[in-house]
DNA sequence: TTTATATTTTGACTAATGTTGAAATATGGA
DNA sequence: TCCATATTTCAACATTAGTCAAAATATAAA
């Protein structure tokens, strides 16, 4: 990832609404949640979730799709994965040495 | 880790400069590196920079101590530990499945 | 003590961010 | 078709972020 990606993903989670939205989509998992439930759960505006959303969705952190009236997010892994290594890449100058996956990842779970 | 905290530390790295300082902080390791260099280092103005700084510190993710007439910045790994323990549960869902060691550390070097 | 270097602070300014209510668009159901 | 619901867009506005030059502060060296 180079270092403007991780600038715009950090961007879109330095926010306190948008990091919720983010967790709840995590939550929700794969099948994500209609804008409507997010704006619910969150109680903030429509056009502000909207907002929101589009910051979220142009940094890549979430997809969105149709679904009838509805229009569905859900989060997008990859990208915070890709996210994760490069804070580790900075965190970790090359080792496991300043950040272990125990701090980082809790202990893995095979 | 709390929301508040989360967002403080993504505030602070989502900025290219600051971005920049704390990977020159961590490459320079536990010394650190003095204000005057890190402006020399990514041409940004010392009146810039100390703002920058000062955002970094705030966060917690740099410290800074006295040296001379030198003031010397380092990187606090902890602080960026804590926040990638935050992304990752806020990723992983409790399972290193989303989000895997490999993915997020790299393989352990034990 | 005087001078030079390092860093921070201040104030002015521009640009970007976030919120709000109203209007626009899209889809489903009566 | 007409109406209701879901979402986005728009314009206005207030707030915050970032940059710059100049001044202030602190320490070292002459």
């Amino acid at each position: 990832m180079e270092i403007n990606s991780a600038v715009v993903a950090l961007a879109a989670l330095a926010q306190e609404t948008r990091l919720s939205v983010y967790r709840m989509l995590v939550e929700a998992g794969p099948d994500g949640l209609a804008a409507g439930r997010l704006a619910d759960g969150l109680s903030v505006a429509s056009a502000s979730l909207s907002f929101h959303l589009k910051e979220l969705l142009h940094a890549g952190l979430v997809r969105s799709r149709q679904d009838g009236r509805y229009v569905i997010y859900s989060a997008n892994y990859e990208a915070m994965n890709a996210l994760l290594g490069y804070l580790t890449e900075n965190c970790c100058r090359g080792t496991t040495a300043a950040c272990s996956p125990i701090a980082c990842c809790g202990p893995a779970k095979p």
